[in-house]
RNA sequence: GGGCGCGUAGCUCAGUGGGAGAGCGCUCGCUUCACACGCGAGAGGUCGCUGGUUCGAGCCCAGCCGUGCCCACCA
């Protein structure tokens, strides 16, 4: 205890850094955050974290989706609920597997010279030497995942659930191997699927190309922004309906350079109003003359390889990049003056999400996972509510893209991953989760999107396909958080997987969080110079460049940035603002110094225990703490973080601190007991209240209040306590007497530290007219000499009595001032009233209101 | 082309039908014995524009302007 004393005396300032580790270390060793399974995913709760990149660091969206994730877990780890925040770390095929290309390329190396096993080992190396990072970041920031229990989507285990839904899928005949046009990143070197592909704008040039016909009477032009294409052209499309075209539908155009013969073909697709109204069909290399050359039979030529490069198919241009096959080819046909024309042209073009190259659409032999009979049921679990949205309007966004799923292509050239449980043998497929028996048989090379993994999360980590205790009392958990850009990647996918392999949903609530942007409006991003590293902004450390004041950030601590981060999300995108992190550790500070004060403040042996309040400001802060609390709680069950964060700071600011404490303080020097219960109790249920917004200092003052054991992050036990509408409207007649007796001292310029004589002119304040006296630092008296200002209060005034501390010239200044004010309200008012529709109309309670309130504005312009 | 947001104090944002709010910044005053990362008091908004509904509109409706994001196969 004594200890504990000297331990608070000194330190009036929170200091965070000192603190957290050896709070964190404490939680860790508790063994609170991993619990044994037991009971039912009803009465437990649980959240599966978006499992972050393996080799990833932490950047702003973790941080503040796992202040989200850790406030909704502490809360419920709180009220008794057994809560297992499950944990672990995804595999990020390709992500990671660049990284460790980039390092081999430093050694001089290429994954093909050292060979698919060295190659892999070494990403496991990789893994065991930076895979611990994002996790020691996690806990900086107080995240109570079960750090004990870490999954990892390349583990064993994980990878038999893999396996055993692909073959599973397989053998309902979802998925299934196919020859398609796919989107191609010559990045990454495989194939990726239509989410990993996002648009740019570019500007090409729109070539116009004139492509003679076989009839020797003249050309037929056709537009195209990938002259190179032309090589793999099998055909030449206009509209049916195109009067400049139809005589020559069914006539033969000879493809320049090549002299391969094109048949003119009708199709609806074309446009006639775009470029020539010609237009010229890749069936290799273009997704949408790949269905055209579907419909009609075309042959499907690859001018262009897997390696970017142009094959055999394209003749004197092979083994040129496509960037060099397009000026050979333009040149070319310049030279023999086919080319009719060139423009600039901006237009959107793919681009690999990952790789930040051009997609090059190919038609390539993957495999594919056919969506739209598992999206049926997924859909019904939104529709009919079984899973929310938080907000609501993702719930649209949703649907919109299930009720027009496509195939998704799940197969991936890449070495990092599950590899495909399939093999080959001349014609023989074979797919199971045992290699196939017998000789001969090869393993398909390639793995599995990464997102296939990631799909099967929430019940992979409890341990599916086994029945696991884990699985039975953890499956289905109670919410997912996550950013709106992986709502199809990984949230749909998620649903349609758990309904299809656990014939339940994976998760009731779906809590989409603000993306948060720098302080300048643009995304948040390392090569921008507009990324922010969390931990900078816990410890302290350098602003990136898109701060123009430049320097480092103050050590703010963990509470502070997930405060901050908290008050400033919202429904939509929010830009960062260093200043809410500043305010998250304003109230750090404040609440640790209101802390010092109850508990430097209370006798030796006095610990928390029942409350009986007796005056009426006790009766107040108990009354408001109920309301506090019943105001956060319901803001973090609506996922609604922000206004959670800003009540909490509301209370302990504006009604614990700038006026309980100031009020309570002479008791407490008295030792006064009721009092000092009081403020344990409160003190107690306040940082209870606030430990999942701000864990470490709440946690910090439990272990200096005095007959406690355990951790706050425990949970504790709560006492009634009720709302007194009687308290509070006393409390609120004498918050308000203050603050006008305190403005007017302040124009009527009255020293502040003087006692200035008054007269109390007004009913409602038996109780705490002495405390009147003491915070607006009056002397009342009940003397008759006549006042020299009448300050208006709830039910009356304060009359100033004559004092030689005050300026009667500013003080009728004051007054005059406030007359016109009253003067123009009650105009308003009058106003409000004699109109016939509103008096006819308006509810019958606002129109009375409005006469109290025309009233009382009566009686105060009286009593000035 | 379709869809979804946003536009309120200098800045970042609350506020979904009855007297315009918070934090930061700014001004003034306080070394008041928890906190100067403090305390007290203030200044500062035709609530993007136009029209409509209503007794009453920041809030509901329509149009417009500005801005952001998502989806989409016009070469």
């Amino acid at each position: 205890m004594s200890d504990l004393t000297s331990d608070l005396e000194g330190k009036t300032r929170y200091d965070p850094a000192e603190v957290e580790p050896r709070i964190m270390r404490r939680w860790l060793d508790s063994g609170l955050f991993h619990p044994e399974p037991a009971g039912t995913p009803d009465e437990n709760y649980s959240i599966a974290i978006p499992p972050p990149n393996v080799t990833g660091v932490l950047h702003m969206g973790h941080a503040l989706n796992n202040s989200i994730q850790d406030c909704l877990v502490r809360y419920h780890r709180m009220r008794g609920q057994r809560t297992k925040w499950i944990f672990g770390t995804d595999h990020a095929g390709i992500a990671t597997q660049t990284q460790v290309e980039r390092a081999l390329e430093q050694e001089g190396l290429s994954r093909e010279e050292i060979g698919r096993e060295e190659f892999v080992a070494r990403v496991w190396e990789w893994r065991e030497q930076y895979g611990d990072a994002i996790v020691e970041q996690l806990k900086r920031l107080g995240a109570s995942c079960d750090f004990e229990d870490e999954r990892f989507t390349l583990d064993e285990a994980y990878a038999e659930a893999v396996l055993e839904v692909f073959v599973a899928l397989y053998n309902k005949g979802l998925i299934y191997r196919d020859r398609y046009m796919v989107n191609w990143d010559p990045g990454s070197r495989s194939a990726i699927s239509d989410l990993e592909v996002e648009d740019r704008e570019v500007t090409d040039t729109l070539y116009y190309l004139d492509y003679p016909l076989a009839s020797g009477s003249g050309a037929i032009t056709v537009a195209t922004v990938r002259p190179e294409t032309m090589l793999a052209d099998t055909a030449i499309a206009v509209h049916p309906e195109d009067e400049r075209y139809r005589r020559l539908i069914g006539e033969t155009a000879i493809l320049p350079l090549v002299g391969r013969k094109l048949k003119i073909i009708a199709d609806e697709y074309v446009k006639p109003d775009f470029g020539t109204g010609a237009l010229k069909i890749t069936p290799g290399h273009d997704p949408n003359d790949f269905e055209i050359g579907r419909r009609h039979g075309l042959q499907q030529l690859s001018a262009i390889g897997e390696d970017g490069r142009m094959t055999a198919e394209a003749g004197q241009f092979e083994g040129m990049t496509v960037a060099e096959a397009r000026r050979a080819v333009v040149h070319e046909l310049r030279e023999q003056g086919l080319v009719a024309h060139a423009e600039e042209y901006p237009h959107t073009v793919p681009f690999s999400h990952r790789s930040g190259e051009r997609i090059e659409p190919l038609v390539s032999l993957q495999w594919f996972m056919r969506m739209d009979e598992l999206a049926k049921p997924a859909i019904d679990a939104v529709k009919d509510g079984r899973v929310k949205f938080a907000p609501e309007r993702f719930a649209k966004v949703y649907l919109d893209w299930m009720e027009n799923i496509r195939p998704w292509c799940v197969s991936r050239q890449l070495w990092w991953g599950h590899r495909l449980p399939v093999w080959y043998r001349g014609k023989e497929t074979y797919v199971g989760t045992e290699p196939p028996r017998g000789e001969g048989w090869e393993q398909d090379p390639d793995v599995l999107d990464t997102w296939f993994s990631s799909a099967l999360w929430p019940f992979a980590t409890l341990g599916w396909p086994k029945d696991t205790p884990a699985l039975r009392s953890f499956y289905p958990t109670d919410a997912v958080i996550t950013g709106r850009d992986i709502i199809f990647l990984w949230v749909a996918r998620m649903i349609m997987m758990g309904l299809e392999f656990r014939e339940q949903i994976p998760f009731a609530d779906v809590h989409i969080t603000s993306i948060i942007q720098a302080p300048d409006g643009r995304r948040m991003s390392k090569s921008l110079g507009t990324g922010i590293d969390p931990l900078n902004l816990i410890d302290g450390g350098p602003r990136p460049p898109v701060f123009p004041q430049g320097g480092d950030f103050p050590a703010y601590g963990a509470d502070a940035v997930r405060w901050g981060l908290l008050a400033m999300s919202s429904g939509q995108d929010v830009r960062f603002s260093e200043e809410k992190v500043g305010q998250g550790q304003q109230l750090t500070n404040k609440l640790w110094n209101a802390a010092r004060l109850i508990l430097l403040g209370v006798d030796a042996g006095t610990s928390p225990g029942a409350v009986t309040p007796s005056k009426i400001e006790d009766r107040w802060i108990i009354s408001r703490l109920a309301r506090a609390k019943a105001e956060v709680r319901a803001r973090i069950e609506r996922y609604d973080f922000s206004h959670a964060a800003l009540a909490l700071y509301d209370f302990i600011y504006g009604e614990l601190c700038d006026w309980y404490l100031e009020l309570v303080k002479p008791r407490l020097r008295d030792h006064d007991r009721d009092a000092q219960l009081t403020l344990l109790h409160v003190l107690v249920e306040t940082i209870s209240l606030a430990h999942p917004i701000i864990p470490f200092v709440t946690e910090e003052i439990y272990a200096h209040i005095p007959g406690v054991e355990g951790l706050l992050a425990a949970g504790t036990e709560s006492l009634p306590e009720r709302i007194d509408e009687e308290a509070e409207a006393a409390l609120a007649r004498t918050i308000a007497a203050v603050q006008a007796i305190r403005g007017w001292r302040a124009v009527s310029e009255v020293k502040a530290a003087a006692i200035v004589p008054a007269r109390l002119a007004a009913g409602g304040y038996e109780e705490t007219a002495a405390q009147i006296e003491r915070l607006a630092r009056l002397a009342f008296s009940a003397g008759a000499e006549a006042p020299v200002a009448s300050v208006p209060v709830p039910g009356g005034a304060i009359e100033i009595l004559p004092t030689d501390e005050l300026d009667p010239g500013a003080a009728e200044e004051k007054r005059a001032d406030q007359r016109a004010k009253l003067q123009a309200e009650i105009e308003r008012a009058q106003a409000k009233l004699a109109n016939e529709g509103f008096v006819s109309k308006a509810p019958a309670q606002v129109v009375q209101a409005e006469r109290e309130k025309l009233a009382r504005l009566h009686e105060e312009l009286e009593s000035l």
